[in-house]
DNA sequence: GCAAGCAAAGTCATCAGATGACTCACGGCC
DNA sequence: GGCCGTGAGTCATCTGATGACTTTGCTTGC
């Protein structure tokens, strides 16, 4: 076994054992490599491949420290590689959304609260009000992550969250056909909230699977192809 | 940004722009350093993060590969870190496999051959004749791996098998209560294959739903504590 | 007594150099 | 023609040194 693989499984071994519990800080490097028996390049290799996979997180100046471990820690290391993928990658991606985003969308109708179908219907509100493909993106993002939220199953949830960042990448709202495209969304939209609002679990699911679906027919029909993405150089 | 990010975010930049394609082999490391502006040391700190996330793959003595950037190469790099969550996780987990695996078995229904069936039976069998807990586990990890294919989604068959090593781990074969939940779980699937056998979707969706949602409550039942894992030490 | 600012220790970040280990292809040898 | 050694290329690892950042605690001035 290589010296990083040592390091990485030596610490990943300390966390599951739960030596090292969820937000505390690990011994600095120099301890670390004498124990573990490794240089402190190839401990530093190992800790940053778990940062990668959101285990833990170094603290310039201050230690490393075990992450929360929350299901969004760790799945959402997807969301800089799903990206990667070919086309035919994201056809499939979009098969599982119409799953799961049907299962949250019924379980959001049965557990759902005035409260949070007020938000719904204010993010429904804004998205049909602005005029910036960027903003509407980002809220559209937000409404179906608080539907997902209402779903109450978090791990769920924040896969979902990586999936839809992979299909927002091609910006279809921004094509010559964006206008009409989001018109049929925020009736989408509509539909699907009102039966969340209603509490009816069966229209609920049909009204996701069938935005998911509308959404990839979309992408089938235009197919942008994505080349740079460095937003934030 | 540091060196490291720089370096990271440098050479997913080449991927994702197809400077770089699937399975080629990356410059050396002295070229990368060179081009990126980075140490020796950071740039293989990056490299390592990368391979973490499945999607390069140094080796030794020969250089540095792109990996086929099929969706098991990213989806994978999951498997080291799910189980790492704690048992809250586990179980919104098996909520999602729920729903998964009774839309690839309902997929397989749809679409499997003679073949296919035949496959599935012979894995039943097996899995009938062996007394070993451990051969059993790897016989039902294997049969369930053979449904999530004939569904025809690589990705979605990759993010399901995650899922279930995570589950695996517990090891609920091994219980004293271990004979008798093979049983049950056999009978499982035989009603499974022959649905699908069937060509009946919704029964197969019905009969993999059930089995999940079996082996759910043997867990919280049982919960047994996982401790130890490094069984290639 | 208190608050602002400073100083020092602790920690991670980065770089440079050197050596070892492994792979692979080329060419000589049998 | 096949086998084997050899050397170039590449990654793996260690060591040492320096810089940057955070945190803490103390000093200083009010």
């Amino acid at each position: 076994m290589s010296a990083v693989d040592k390091a990485f499984h030596g610490l990943r071994h300390m966390i599951a054992t739960g030596r090292l519990g969820a937000g505390e800080r690990i011994p600095p490097e120099g301890e670390l490599c004498e124990e573990l028996g490794v240089s402190r390049g190839s401990l530093r290799e190992a800790v940053r491949m778990l940062a990668a996979l959101g285990v833990i997180e170094p603290r310039h100046g201050s230690g490393t420290y075990v992450s929360q471990l929350r299901p969004e820690d760790v799945i959402g290391s997807l969301s800089l590689t799903l990206e990667l993928l070919p086309l035919t990658g994201l056809l499939e991606v979009y098969e599982i959304r119409r799953v799961l985003e049907a299962h949250v969308a019924a379980q959001a109708a049965a557990r759902c609260t005035p409260e949070a179908v007020g938000t719904l219907f204010a993010l429904i509100e804004a998205m049909e009000a602005t005029d910036d493909p960027t903003k509407a993106s980002e809220l559209d993002h937000r409404f179906h992550l608080e539907i997902a939220r209402i779903g109450g199953n978090p791990t769920l949830a924040s896969l979902l969250s990586v999936f839809r960042a992979r299909s927002r990448k091609y910006q279809v709202f921004t094509l010559p056909e964006g206008p009409e495209l989001r018109r049929k969304s925020d009736e989408d939209h509509r539909v699907l909230a009102t039966a969340i609002a209603d509490h009816d679990p069966v229209a609920a699911a049909g009204a996701a699977q069938a935005h998911v679906a509308q959404t990839e027919r979309w992408l089938r029909a235009f197919m942008p192809p994505v080349e740079e993405d460095d937003s934030k150089g």
